[in-house]
DNA sequence: CCATAAGATGAAGCAATATTCACTTAGTGG
DNA sequence: CCACTAAGTGAATATTGCTTCATCTTATGG
């Protein structure tokens, strides 16, 4: 994320937006999304309601960006795993112990995550899709491309196509 | 569950109960707690609300029952797959099968479920567990009793006391 | 067939809380 | 120091949805 060079209230802007998003992370994670009311949120980032309406349209608003915040720097971290100069192996089992980690320390806001984008749960409206699969189809061709990479020195056996094993790890490390 | 021998009227309002927690079922492990309104589960009941808060004290209560009930149900199952006679090893294969058979048709609502009973989610004041937990107390203690008989016939090594490790078993299951 | 009771209904009351907006406060350039 | 604009505020308003209850419907039995 860069963000040098940016008109000084531009950065106080992201910072308070900073502040909004971390706030209702822990309210949220903690009691779940409609335990959760805008004061309460506005209170815990020191803002008035109005203010966090200056920056989400609403409170679905709110609570999407913090997803894709989210997804966002889970998206990084394991990017960054996978990239780590090494051999093919060495990065599949960063990859593991990474994703080990960012579940470990993020449980709450995690099952809230899961409870959204896999089956059940509420219906936010959808919308939320698009960047966010889009970011993880991403993310999964450059894992494949791993795989692919180990199967061509022969480090790996060529047991399925690279991007049906990319899948598969994803979902069993899920 | 027995039901035999009552007076036709007591039938009925069994079944209309049913035809309750059936509607709260669907829509509930559908689109969650907090997203379903009494309407909906009443429409969908095809009762009116004011007949569904003949049943239900309030919308909080129609949940428990309704995890009551998929307890229930599930104990049952569970119970009835370790009680088949036969060795101990076969009672054991049962329970993980029944299980798994049991979370795959019912995967929405046993996310809904853990999401309430496991950390984080909303605060259901409590209560709810009373009776769950003692029920579940009681089938931890049939599952023991398998380990123990296998042991005693020396099916299986006494690598731990029958109780841990029917706790055992049954986390990794869940 | 009527009187009475038991059951069912859904519009209205009410509480909680999401959202708005008229007003105050802080920042900026002249 | 002032005029003007941008930012921030939180009380007032709108919405949502749980719950109640006066009323209507159906069942019972005399």
């Amino acid at each position: 994320m860069e963000d040098r060079e940016l008109p000084r209230r531009e950065r106080e802007k992201r910072a308070q937006r900073q502040e909004m998003l971390s706030a209702a992370l822990d309210l949220f994670s903690e009691k779940g999304y409609h335990n959760v009311s805008m004061q309460e949120v506005a209170q815990k980032a020191e803002f008035a309601v109005g203010t966090l309406y200056k920056f989400f349209r609403s409170k679905e608003d709110l609570y999407k960006a913090l997803l894709m915040e989210m997804a966002g720097t889970f998206d990084d971290a394991l990017r960054i795993a996978i990239e780590e100069p090494g051999p093919e192996i060495g990065k599949l089992r960063n990859y593991v112990k990474v994703k080990g980690e960012l579940f470990r320390s993020n449980a709450s806001m995690i099952r809230l995550y899961f409870s959204e984008t896999q089956g059940a749960s509420f219906n936010m409206n959808a919308g939320l899709d698009s960047e966010v699969r889009e970011r993880h189809g991403r993310f999964l061709k450059k894992l494949a491309a791993v795989f692919e990479s180990g199967m061509k020195r022969k480090q790996f056996r060529r047991i399925a196509d690279p991007y049906s094993l990319a899948v598969a790890l994803a979902s069993i490390t899920n």
